[in-house]
This record gives structure tokens, C-alpha cells and sequence, in this order.
DNA sequence: CTAAGATATGAATCGATATTCATATTTTGA
DNA sequence: TCAAAATATGAATATCGATTCATATCTTAG
């Protein structure tokens, strides 16, 4: 029965830190870090503000707890993407509408990212910043991976260096959802990742 | 005499105005809107800080000052490179080159983009970011336009919209620069604008 | 049921900094 | 050279908001 007990109390715990978690996403999301006071975080989740510290020392440890869960939510998403597949060019696909998928259900976050993607929050402590460009850049190894593989295989020609690749596919498919997220009635995402793919799969240029 | 010496002083006083603007950003673009105080603005520009509020109303203002002046640089240098070619695959090749150019020899400027693209700072007064918004918009349908007629002279294939393919082009150009800024030397910005276009006008596919 | 311990509360504190304005300095025109 | 007029100065003001902590409330275990 103790142990039940602490059970339900931890959960009950992580119930509310994640509502303050919640509650910080939307609000940051809406008008940035420096724009939100504690404040109003502790008014969204409904408690004092004095309690939010006790979930979390400071505003900015906070903020760079939401950012770290959302990463990692994204990154095992495409990691998950990427595995179902066999060819490059499915894990290419999937990989594609992962990220679509994780981006319509998460758009607040994508908001947050695109409001502040390096900027001043994170600059508060260099330490974040570093992280994430790095965390990213690892992200960006892992689809050249793809496009080396795909090279060595003589599925696709080595029209650019696999990392020029991955990062063009990449920034391409970021672009479109941004579109997307800010204007959904007239640019709205392609469900059939392949339009995207086509781009860089056929030749642009007319020989005929 | 009195028309000439208002014109130096008028002369004067530009100067000085820039170069609280040139102050402004370098301080903004190295620490982020918030974390920028007017007193260290006016010791960079070595003025006090009343004499500040003599040229700006306001911080807000300082800054919307700072990013108009350089968002206009950008646009020009865009607009005449583009047409200062005749086909399309000139045009699209003096528009990477003039964003490459434009890009580093403001890459404090980039900087600041980067950081606070759309974030916090913007969101003081909402109208910057729409304005930004807009503009961005307008110019991808001013590289869409190439592609237009890049498809309607049969020297492009409509392997997607005219604004897909110009989303796609200009967001690998910013990604390959932002690389480049952020990693000089793992990822230099290729001196050849084609190594870029080449991603589109070849096929990645091996069809052998 | 009760007291010790745990937890929640939010008014008060404290630091930071944008902005103002009384004063000092410089420039102008006679 | 001199006194308006214009301009520059920076100490003082005013506001905002993160963080603290004395107090109130709730939970637990005996």
C-alpha cells in the first residue's frame, strides 16, 4: 500500500509538471520566451506561481526542459521512420512524412522553433545552442547516411556531396511545412511525399 | 554658405545616426534584442544614452530601423542581379550568387536573422513580422516568376509548382549559407552558384 | 483525531533597464 | 565676444517581472 501510494503521489506529481510544461509550450509558443511572465504560466496550469518552482529552479530551466522533450519526441520519430524501411529511397519517404505527421501534431512547438530557433532564450546559457545545432547536425548525418548508401548503391548519382543532399532535402522539406503552418489554405502540405522527392529525383532541366 | 553649412551638418548627423545603427547591430547580432541594453548601444557608439532617444523614439524602434535598412540592402542587390541576366538559368545563377555576396559581407546582419528571425523582438509591435512575412513572400514569388517562365520556354519541366521549386531553391541557398556561417570550414559556400542548381537540373535518381 | 511533515500560496523583494529631463556643453548668428 | 538656441549628457525615475519566503493548507502516520 505504500508503495501504491508513492505511486499515485509520483504520478500525480508528473500529471502537473507535465500541465506546467503544457501550459509554458502554449503560452511561449504564442509570444516568446521573453514576452511570457511566470506569471501567467502558473495562471494557464492553474497554480501559484511559487509552485511552479518547485517543479522547475528557473524560468529558463523551464523553457530548455519543453524544448529538450519535443527534440526528443521529434528525433525518435524520424529514427523510427527511418528503420521501417528498406531502400533509401522509402527510408527517404518515410522520413518525410514522419516529419510532417510530427510537425501537424506538435504545430505549437514548430511554432516556438521557428519564432526563436536559436535566438535569445536559448543564448540566455550558450550551453542549449551548442546542443541543439549540434543535436541537429547529427540529424542531418544520419539522412546523408541515407543518400550515401543510396550512392554506393547505384540508386542515385552523386550529384552533390551526400551531407549537400541531405541538407537540401532537408531545408526543403522544413520550408514547405513552414508554408504549411503559415498558410495551410494556400500552401498546404503534399500528402504524397513524393512530390517533394520528385524534385530532387527528376531533372529539372528540359533536354528535349 | 548657410545651404552648405546645414548640408554638413545635415551630413553630420546621418553619420552619426548610422552609426548608432551600426552599433545597434553588432551588439544585437552578437547578444539578441534582450540581452542588448541602450547603455551599452550608446558606449559602442560613444554617445550618451539621452542622445540615443534624440535619433530613436524608441529600442523598438532602433532596431525596426536596423532590420528595415538591411532587409532593403538584401532586396536591391536580389532585384538587380536578377536582372542583370537574360534566361533563366542566369538569373538563377546571379541570384545565388548575389545572395552569397550579400550574405557575406553582412553575416552580422545573417546573424541576427538567425537568431530572432521572427521571434520575440518582432512580436513588440506584431507589424514587423507581418511586413517581414510578406515581403518574404513576394520575393519567392519574384524567383517563382523565373521558374514560370523557365517551364513556359520549355527550358524547365514542371517537375513541381513554380513556387514549390522556388521554395525549394531559396531555402537549400539559405541552409547552404547558414552552414557556412555557422561552420566556415567544414562546410564552405561553394564559389560556383551551379554546384547548388545542379541538385535541381539533375535527376538523383540512377536510371541505368 | 492530531501533530509533524510536506506542499501550495502569492505578496514582497530585488535587480535590471527603458525612458525622461534638469543641467551642462556646444553651436550659431549678431 | 556674447547670448540665445540647439544639442548632448547621464543621474534619477518608473516599470516590469523573476525569484524568494513567511504563511496557509493539506497529507500522513500514529
Amino acid at each position: 500500500m505504500t508503495t501504491r501510494n508513492l505511486s499515485r503521489k509520483e504520478r500525480e506529481k508528473q500529471r502537473q509538471r507535465q500541465d506546467i510544461i503544457d501550459a509554458g509550450l502554449e503560452l511561449f509558443s504564442e509570444k516568446g520566451y521573453h514576452n511570457v511572465a511566470m506569471q501567467e504560466i502558473a495562471e494557464k496550469a492553474e497554480f501559484a506561481v511559487g509552485t511552479i518552482y518547485n517543479f522547475f529552479p528557473t524560468k529558463a530551466d523551464l523553457y530548455e526542459t519543453i524544448v529538450r522533450q519535443k527534440i526528443d519526441l521529434f528525433e525518435q520519430a524520424f529514427e523510427k521512420a527511418i528503420q521501417t524501411a528498406t531502400d533509401e529511397i522509402d527510408q527517404l519517404r518515410n522520413y518525410i512524412r514522419a516529419k510532417s505527421e510530427t510537425f501537424r501534431s506538435n504545430i505549437s512547438f514548430v511554432r516556438l522553433m521557428v519564432a526563436e530557433s536559436r535566438g535569445v532564450s536559448f543564448s540566455i546559457k550558450g550551453g542549449l545552442t551548442r546542443e541543439m545545432r549540434n543535436r541537429y547536425y547529427r540529424f542531418l548525418e544520419r539522412i546523408a547516411c541515407i543518400f550515401e548508401n543510396g550512392i554506393r548503391h547505384k540508386r542515385f548519382k552523386p550529384i552533390a556531396s551526400a551531407f549537400q543532399l541531405a541538407a537540401a532535402l532537408d531545408s526543403t522539406v522544413n520550408t514547405f511545412l513552414l508554408l504549411w503552418v503559415e498558410m495551410p489554405g494556400i500552401h498546404p502540405f503534399p500528402e504524397d511525399p513524393d512530390i517533394i522527392l520528385n524534385i530532387f529525383f527528376h531533372s529539372l532541366l528540359d533536354t528535349t
